[in-house]
DNA sequence: CGCATTCTGTGAAGTGTAGCACTAAGTTCC
DNA sequence: GGAACTTAGTGCTACACTTCACAGAATGCG
């Protein structure tokens, strides 16, 4: 029986690591698929497999397991990937610049249609095919290409009046790699890429070692 | 009074964004915090502030706050952040010379000690002042700086067997960049920056919007 | 100098997530 | 075709984290 209330966020966030590794599977010509087995390739327990899915509905075979390609689709369209989301990014540094290259986002269904710095020398340049453009073009880029997700690789500095001059033009969801907490109205989401503070996490593992 | 448990990894997480915060607290003058203020800028509530640095000792004061230099300290002091961390990085593509430029790393006491690529036209030349060296001088390298730490931005394809030789050279812990869980023993610590994941996260709730 | 105010540290209560363990359904093989 | 085996879906339990709410401590002000 389908279960009635929302699936947490936590759940959602696993999505995309399942999509992935069936994706994998698929690749390897694998076509069926037990939560055992699927949870040992991504360290995660049988039981929290079942139980995630069990939010969205019923796509194993008891004695069987799943099959790869279907339960992929179906993760595919209870993310809202069967669409391309069109994707803007400011902020074409190096951090920038290895984004928009980076084939993974347009392979997996996000599309980067617009770039924007305030670098006049990097103005009217191209990288991978797209223009890089000044920030008073934000909102009629946005609004052209219908964008709700934007990326930010600003410094920290500017990452809080790119943000939102992004949420003003229409821009739903921020994924920000400045190491900065971004405020936001709630109706907007807002998720943080933080090496540094990923690495000071494992230091304090490393200096509790050998003592 | 001290506490006895040890902090769950959640409060871990949480100290460079505590850290953080204080640096630019420090830097715009600000000497004196509350927990409530602190809170407010990274949208974390006060009563969770409290209870994570209580894991750690007492550093406030009762209808003062928090020193903000010395709160700074502790952390850093607790996060192993009063040493430099010497810190490998293998895969010098678009994202990791991106990485191995930033200067933020070095600035947080994470200094890139080496960079490591399979490309021979790359192998020999320096980015950021380090030279990019072949796969085979891993172990050489990690043993002669004693890095514990490293940074994995290669394909997916190639990440399990170049985790495989870090750990095998003493690397304790691993920020990967690639899209796929490594399997690595228990006493490594791996974390992973899977942009695309999280995007896709994202657009589970964008699509919802308006249905 | 004492009362109102501010703010920390923390036990207790509340919340949310993960894992267990069982039922039921499908498969395989003899 | 039936016995042994595999595996999904799920109610329940246990655990871990967050939030509440209050006691106690420091300050300021009248």
């Amino acid at each position: 029986m389908e279960r009635l209330e929302d699936p947490p966020d936590v759940v959602i966030r696993r999505l995309p690591l399942y999509a992935r590794s069936l994706r994998y599977l698929l690749d390897e010509g694998i076509n069926s698929v037990s939560s055992q087995e699927l949870g040992e390739r991504i360290n995660v327990t049988a039981a929290q497999i079942r139980k995630d899915l069990s939010y969205f509905g019923e796509f194993g075979k008891q004695g069987i397991g799943y099959d790869v390609e279907k339960l992929f689709n179906h993760i595919e369209r209870i993310l809202g990937l069967t669409q391309s989301w069109p994707v803007v990014l400011v902020g074409v540094g190096h951090l920038g610049q290895a984004i928009a290259r980076y084939d993974g986002f347009h392979s997996q269904g996000l599309q980067i249609v617009g770039l924007f710095d305030t670098d006049p020398l990097k103005i009217g340049q191209k990288v991978a095919d797209v223009e890089i453009c000044a920030y008073a073009h934000m909102p009629q880029v946005i609004h052209d290409t219908n964008a709700r997700l934007a990326i930010v690789a600003v410094p920290a500095s500017d990452a809080q009046p790119v943000a939102d001059i992004l949420i003003d033009a229409g821009i739903r969801a921020i994924l920000c790699y400045a190491p900065i907490i971004l405020q936001t109205p709630d109706d907007v989401w807002v998720r943080y890429i933080d090496p540094v503070a990923v690495l000071h996490s494992m230091t304090y593992y490393l200096a509790r070692e050998h003592m």
